[in-house]
DNA sequence: GTGTCTGCAAAGTCTTTGCACCATA
DNA sequence: TATGGTGCAAAGACTTTGCAGACAC
């Protein structure tokens, strides 16, 4: 759980119209994965989720756990990784609640860090590379990925 | 397969020597994986090395694929890349035949581009954030992974 | 009330492991 | 000949699918 429900809590509020603008039914299934996933900062797979939200709802399946998953990164509000660790891992999509960021991934022990500096660089970069190469290959970009991998300082000095 | 097999042909005769520097032994099943490898300009899954090898060496089975993909990676050798199809994908690790690049990946078809353009601004960027990153976050950065999702031309159009 | 959602179990994919036999160095 | 390598079959891990019952709207 996290301090700061604020903010989060209007996040929350907003998805369940959007849900409903979709023709999706809210249930208590659906707003327990939500919730969950609303209120964590994690890289969480489908079984942190199942596990987490099991805690308050036992009846709650992992069929469910993954439907849902799979609606909400269709519908766009939250986003599908995989950091090589052979299992999807899924985040909040960018907005109000979730700045712009890309990770950094210890090929050790798997720690994943999250990280937003260097943003201006990058747009700086992205934007000719995304116009030259829509241009160039014409692709319509929607989106990108930006992945660090390397040996993090716990892995480095033990 | 493709022409030009020169610059190919070198890098996999050095492929042996960097095979038995390690202790490895050079096998016929090995020989015949790395070619496929040598001589493919595709994102090649397993199943995708295992076919060919298979039409030349039906002894071939799909475990030393497997295994033999997982030691050339840890070897630094080829590279090992999800790019969000349920399956990896192996291509030859940067080098003398293998320029620096990054990929377009096709939601819709999944289809991959690889381009080489714009890696000296690519370059401006990451290395000030490579630096940056290393610092603050105390990671020893060894590599990097650019994907740009989208739709290519033919989707787009059809 | 009706069409969507759900949990369970089973199936599906990709990948890894165990083991006896084989081949390289 | 002594390891290390191989194929096969089986197991493992994650994810998807089928279906009857349950529930949101």
């Amino acid at each position: 759980m996290q301090r700061g429900g604020g903010r989060r809590g209007m996040l929350r509020r907003g998805w369940g119209g959007k849900f409903k603008e979709c023709g999706y039914r809210m249930t208590v299934p659906r707003k327990a994965i939500m919730d969950v996933l609303g209120d964590s900062d994690k890289h969480l797979s489908a079984e942190d989720i199942y596990l987490t939200v099991h805690r308050s709802y036992p009846n709650v399946g992992l069929t469910t756990v993954y439907r849902t998953l799979e609606l909400l990164t269709d519908m766009g509000m939250i986003v599908k990784f995989d950091f090589g660790d052979g299992r999807a891992r899924y985040e909040l999509a960018e907005g109000p609640d979730k700045k712009h960021h890309h990770h950094l991934i210890c090929r050790r022990c798997k720690r994943i860090i999250e990280y937003t500096e260097f943003i201006d660089e990058e747009m700086d970069f992205l934007n000719r590379a995304e116009k030259g190469l829509s241009e160039k290959y014409k692709f319509d970009i929607k989106g990108h990925v930006i992945h660090f991998y390397g040996i993090c300082d716990k892995c480095r000095y033990k």
